[in-house]
DNA sequence: GATTTTCCTGGACGCTCGTCCAGAACACGG
DNA sequence: CCGTGTTCTGGACGAGCGTCCAGGAAAATC
């Protein structure tokens, strides 16, 4: 009984419970492979084969533990998805000053645009797919709306920490930081000079332009 | 004697001039056909016999036009550059009053959004190639400062027409349009109600917060 | 320790891909 | 209208794809 009917199929019992859990992390282990495969070929060049040559199994493996490609592949968004929340939720919470939550926003995005550069390409590479592909589309607006509550918590507390309201909308708001950041990515992976520069710079002018301090 | 090497071998003589253009006439034909299945298949989806059955040729002449299949979808990425540089240009210059040239750049975005939504999406699935192939970089980033210029040209007539200085960069500006703009794509594609809405008002808003008018 | 269940391997299948190419179809100056 | 160069066809090739599955390995159960 493979694949995720599998998963549904026993629940309470406390053996089955166990196969269940060692199920999902294996799950989540292939995903991990998986995503690290996505993330340095780009959704087009990425094969099955590929994807369990850089795991420690085998690829026929992977139709054990999903459906099909596309199964796997949305589970990977899903998880990509879980790893984003983590990211900013300690910049908002530390910051006591709007000086200092401004700089520890504009810090963030620098850094997450250097450390996890290979994987924000693949958000963009998957959000451009679900211009095209249907089934990615639920997943795809749910991270973005996520995103957007992420952007729009730290507006906010700006926004408090200053007395000033915000201008403009969360949605806009996340759109313009989002189109910010994928200026940012595309002269990072050109390799032209000044980008992180011109992210952080960026980041502090469009927060000021938001939340009109002066 | 096959593919663009040819294109250079001979010049001046006029029947070779003529066999030339004609050469350089099919494969534009060929690109269109082209660009009509990536825009609607997505890259990572087309095919080289998916392109030609879409045109009145079968899938070999494609080597006889093009070198291979990179060769060709620069190519495209090329000629979809000309296509967007004719779009805006009327809507600066028919502007005499600067609620005239914001009403025409929203109502401009809008059109376009509506009328060339695959072309668009086409657009953004190819920049975000471009972050995994190498080879895309260099037209795409052309292509970027094309539009950026662009959407200059409007915040500076709208700039001169009210006297008031842009508060941003052109790139930042760039940027947060795009942004906007690419938003208003997915819930256009996602059926979300309200896109061309949100993007009509958006553009309106954003263009007042660039150049502050109040 | 035997048996049953779960987990994993690696080969096979049918398909589509990009590429190549022999030759048919065509254009056209002589 | 022939001959020559250009343009186009469609089949062939090898590679790689997603998928499936028989069967071996490992783990759990009794």
């Amino acid at each position: 009984m493979p694949t995720a009917e599998r998963a549904a199929a026993e629940k309470s019992d406390r053996v089955s419970r166990r196969q269940v859990d060692k199920f999902e992390e294996r799950r989540r282990e292939l995903a991990d492979a998986a995503l690290h495969t996505l993330s340095t070929l780009g959704y087009a060049r990425t094969s099955l084969r590929e994807i369990a040559q850089n795991s420690s199994f085998s690829h026929g493996v992977l139709h054990y533990y999903f459906r099909d490609k596309v199964d796997l592949i949305m589970y990977c968004v899903r998880r990509y998805k879980a790893v984003c929340v983590l990211r900013y939720d300690q910049i908002v919470t530390v910051a006591r000053t709007p000086e200092g939550l401004a700089q520890g926003f504009a810090d963030g995005l620098v850094g997450t645009l250097v450390a996890d550069d290979t994987m924000h390409r693949l958000w963009y590479d998957l959000r451009s797919q679900a211009l095209f592909e249907e089934s990615f589309r639920e997943d795809v607006l749910e991270i973005d709306a996520t995103l957007q509550r992420m952007i729009w918590r730290i507006v906010n507390r700006y926004s408090e920490l200053t007395g000033v309201e915000a201008l403009t909308s969360p949605s806009m708001t996340y759109a313009m930081f989002d189109g910010l950041f994928q200026q940012a990515l595309l002269r990072r992976f050109a390799c032209v000079e000044g980008a992180c520069e011109q992210l952080h710079a960026g980041t502090l002018q469009l927060l000021g332009q938001v939340v009109p301090t002066s």
